[in-house]
DNA sequence: GTCTATAGGGCGATAGAC
DNA sequence: GTCTATCGCCCTATAGAC
């Protein structure tokens, strides 16, 4: 986080200018990614896309992979402010509905995959980072729901919150790619499916 | 499947001879990705260390794509000879016995991570075919798995057997990632907790 | 049939001019 | 801050030796 294109607008040593700058690339290298999915994301054709030349984006990102995790992050955090995610559903219910609006953005679930099968190859400090907190952030998020859940009688209380949050988040990727790779799988119905065995006996 | 290089032994318009090479090259490639995992995969670096010219792969399999596909392929092919999956076991059993299975072999998960992956792009036609035929194929032994387990009382009677396969295929995946994420998350644990869950109320 | 040598086009990343 | 130029690497394809 010493480097200044890393991570946030904060760690840049730059001012308001740069910064702007950053967001105006980041925001048409997002609408790049809209129109036209995950793939040919090459530095080139998104600088082509942008206006500028692959390196000026190497200038503000750093590298084609932290790129890239911006263009994710920066398409959630959108994502969220214009549907945000209502309180006091299931933990189910909450990655579903999260799943069913990333899929409404076309190269939005191609590029988290590409991101989550890079983060395991060990020099891809960015996307094993992205991915790390990622999934230890929904795990606890989920963790907590569960655990008021069972307080409140929704949930079977013999089974361990965090063992059930790092269940419902492998299933609703899991799901997803399966779906993506053949429609007629049916992902709703299958996370229906985990809502219900999850639920206490009657 | 009309392109020599396109997929089993059987499609190549050659003898023994072409076929025994073949294999030896495939059998070296497995060698360099077991011992340096998955990284490092270019034509080029698994050429160097079968000692052959990288053109040398491309005229046995005619693409880096279609030689990590046979690459996976053989290698799942020894894994399940070496230590074959015992029959009558659950879905949930059968799937963390192979889970184990792989992890033993190094660069092997994540070259399946990147194969899912890449199967996502469209015009990557190796990958893709690779991934929708395996999980077609393990959901459909899953599936008829889960309907023996419902008529001998294993399983609750009120899940649809294609609905569990697709869930317990997703669960197995997405809980390997985040456990190479994150080996603090109990991958074995959850999908106990999930086998629990699909046994019939008592 | 098998393979080497090589060329073509694209890639990410860097150095340095402006 | 952005550019051009360039480096070294990659995959793929082809020509032709053996």
């Amino acid at each position: 986080m010493t480097d200044p294109s890393a991570a946030g607008p904060r760690s840049r040593g730059s001012y308001a200018k740069g910064l702007a700058r950053r967001q105006e690339i980041l925001d048409a290298a997002i609408d790049v990614f809209a129109a036209r999915g995950a793939e040919r994301t090459s530095l080139r054709a998104i600088a082509e896309q942008v206006g500028v030349t692959h390196a000026a984006l190497i200038h503000h990102f750093g590298s084609l992979e932290r790129l890239l995790v911006e263009v994710y992050l920066e398409s959630a955090r959108r994502l969220e402010r214009e549907e945000p995610t209502p309180e006091g559903i299931s933990p189910v219910e909450s990655m579903r509905r999260s799943a069913q609006r990333n899929r409404r953005v076309p190269g939005m679930v191609q590029l988290y995959t590409t991101l989550v099968a890079a983060a395991l190859e060990s020099d891809r400090p960015a996307a094993t980072a992205f991915a790390s907190e990622r999934f230890a952030g929904i795990r606890a998020t989920l963790a907590e729901q569960v655990r008021e859940g069972q307080a409140a009688g929704r949930f079977r209380t013999d089974i361990g919150p965090e063992q059930v949050a790092a269940l419902v988040v492998a299933a609703s990727d899991g799901l997803q790619t399966q779906w993506l790779l053949d429609p007629s799988v049916d992902q709703v119905g299958a996370l229906a499916l985990l809502e219900t065995l999850l639920a206490p006996p009657r």
